[in-house]
DNA sequence: CTGTATGCAAATCATTTGCAGCTTA
DNA sequence: TAAGCTGCAAATGATTTGCATACAG
């Protein structure tokens, strides 16, 4: 939602490197505190602000998609840019990207059952992923 | 997610009802805190904690379902206890429930195309209900 | 009566912010 | 050298909790 100050020039900080690396590997849901953990081994100086800052910028970006936990944290997983959706496995937390053609047909059932004209929709998918099934 | 204590009594008292029967009214998303101003006037002795007590026990029952506002609350709409779905109305914000029939057909192609077994799904829709359009 | 719920105030906890010093380009 | 970052510590703001009192059944 929140776009960089137009105009500004963003750098290629080691922080942001560490950050953006991790979530590209670990594919899953982590939140600031956790990111925080991970790194701060091989990381001494980073600070937490500056992982919150990170996935705010991220987040911006497109780069990152975030969510709420039950807990009340936040927490954010690397993602496409496009508009998609994601298939969250319960047993392992490995997140993939699911595009949402099948979405329409549903947008087309809203309209006719409850005159409801369908704009956008945000859905998380629980199950399992083809290696935990 | 969390039941009340088994065994427990619960108890109708004049706080629990003033709120379930505004959010009943109101159709719509509301924060604990604008539920407390919404009813501070018709009730000057309510307590902004027994507001939250409130509505963590109503969503334990099923009577009220919570999410998070991107300004970092939690808000909650009176809804039916069933498995289903809102349809969020961007101009009035008023919610319905949608079943959740159409969504089998997406779980089929799921499974076909990238091996994921769907169990559950968590969505949100935004769009112009009946009145709004 | 007795178990529950409430109000109040203090305590938590995640997240944000101000600012001086450090980095990246 | 700048414009951007970062760490640190302090400030916020939503939510939670302890406890003595009030209330429902």
């Amino acid at each position: 939602m929140t776009s960089p100050k137009p105009g500004r020039v963003l750098y290629a900080t080691a922080a942001r490197r560490a950050i953006l690396e991790l979530l590209k590997r670990e594919q899953r849901y982590l939140t600031a505190g956790s990111i925080y953990l991970l790194l701060k081994d091989a990381n001494p100086k980073l600070a937490l602000s500056t992982v919150y800052r990170t996935l705010e910028l991220l987040e911006s970006l497109g780069t990152v998609s975030g969510r709420s936990e039950a807990s009340g944290e936040s927490s954010y997983v690397h993602c496409s840019d496009e508009h998609h959706h994601h298939a969250l496995c319960t047993v392992c937390g490995h997140v993939d990207d699911v595009d949402c053609a099948a979405m329409e047909q549903f947008k087309a059932t809203l309209l006719a059952k409850q005159s409801f004209l369908l704009d956008e929709h945000s859905v998380e998918f629980y199950g399992r992923c083809a290696d935990c099934r």
